[in-house]
DNA sequence: ATTCATTTGTGAAAATTATCACGACTATTT
DNA sequence: AAATAGTCGTGATAATTTTCACAAATGAAT
């Protein structure tokens, strides 16, 4: 779809950039240049420049940009005008940590089913939505394109491929299995044990000492 | 500490070798190719091979490496051989769903205390774990070095100015906000709206095709 | 013993990502 | 109107990371 010539690290900030925009926005700022946006977002002012210069010439030298027409230009680029439909796999501790955190803002993504083993949690309603037993998959999950897998590591493979089979293309894992699917699915992968461990690696073996000017 | 010539890129990935390690060991599984722990991490071979090359030659060639060898040599090198204390900053939704996580499997890293501005929750116990009023960061912070920061993005800042005057070296942020630190101190993000709208922008526009052979 | 299928470790190349540094342009002040 | 301070966009460069591809070594099979 469209041009896939942007590097997927700039990618990657997109939506981070997209949020401190609408930060500035409803503050009341107009415009912004690259070095206030750097330190907001703790990205280097010349990496903003140059992310935002894949989309073309967005803002004005000597000026900066316009964070209202910033913002109306991202908002397209993320497909913030459309809602994406997002079903929860697994309603742990974890899973209803993301039924109550609201991405409402500023955002057009919605959890907006929760699916879970246990037959009790079946028919309740957590942060308003509802919650359906695992084996409903099929009948619910109908134009749902992307999971978030908050499943016991153990069930991680298997409830996989019943995502894949009902068409899920999107998979955001939360579960530490490091789970296979067929070649078009894609899967991202955040593993909050690895994460803990590696910030303690690196605390012990790589003293910080200048980061930047 | 030691040598600092491990690339980046490979020091997040140790946890996760670390961890399939372990499962190989309990499997009882004493060998081990490059390119079946490529199947089992989802990392290409050739990248484990170098990764582990940083540290000396620890396979064998033509036999692969032997699993309990490795396995002792990730431990030390993730000093897995002593226990790392982390405080847990936030007992909401996604701090409690950390307090009833299980690190402990195959890991030394341990939440010990939980803190959390509402004065009901002081006193009480999650998960094993004692939670202490906010403002008891002083008396029982000494010691812990890393922190996990689940409080409401609109406190992150001003609780991370505390932590910092505690003597706390890595934060592990999990509020959208990009909190400020000096420069010796650790931070890394985890946002899970940006990593939720990431993978909806990269399903978007990055259809898969190939990704490896 | 010899052959054969494996598999490591790594030089070299490729790909990706980040940063420097500056010309060109803008707004503001004097 | 001229001078000044600020800012973008980007060519060029540097840094980092991944991947290729193969010699050397190993173990198993014949």
């Amino acid at each position: 779809m469209e041009q896939s010539k942007i590097p997927q690290a700039t990618a990657k900030r997109l939506p981070l950039y997209y949020r401190f925009l609408n930060n500035l926005n409803q503050q009341g700022k107009n415009r912004v240049s690259s070095k206030e946006l750097s330190e907001a977002v703790k990205v280097d002012s010349a990496t903003i420049r140059r992310d935002f210069s894949y989309f073309g010439a967005l803002g004005k030298k000597g000026y900066g940009y316009n964070v209202e027409y910033l913002l109306g230009f991202f908002r397209s680029t993320l497909d913030q005008h459309e809602t994406t439909e997002v079903a929860l796999i697994g309603v742990g501790n974890l899973g209803t940590a993301f039924l109550n955190y609201s991405f409402l803002k500023n955002n057009n993504i919605r959890i907006t089913k929760g699916f879970d083993a246990n037959p009790e949690k079946a028919g309740t309603n957590i942060g308003g939505v509802p919650i359906y037993h695992i084996d409903e998959l099929h009948e619910k999950l109908e134009g749902i394109r992307v999971a978030i897998l908050t499943v016991p590591a153990t069930e991680a493979e298997s409830i996989t491929e019943k995502l894949v089979n009902e068409g899920i293309e999107g998979i955001l894992n939360f579960t530490p299995a490091r789970i296979s699917v067929p070649e078009h699915i894609r899967v991202h992968h955040i593993d909050l044990a690895v994460e803990l461990q590696s910030l303690v690696y690196f605390l012990k073996h790589y003293p910080l000492d200048s980061k930047k000017k």
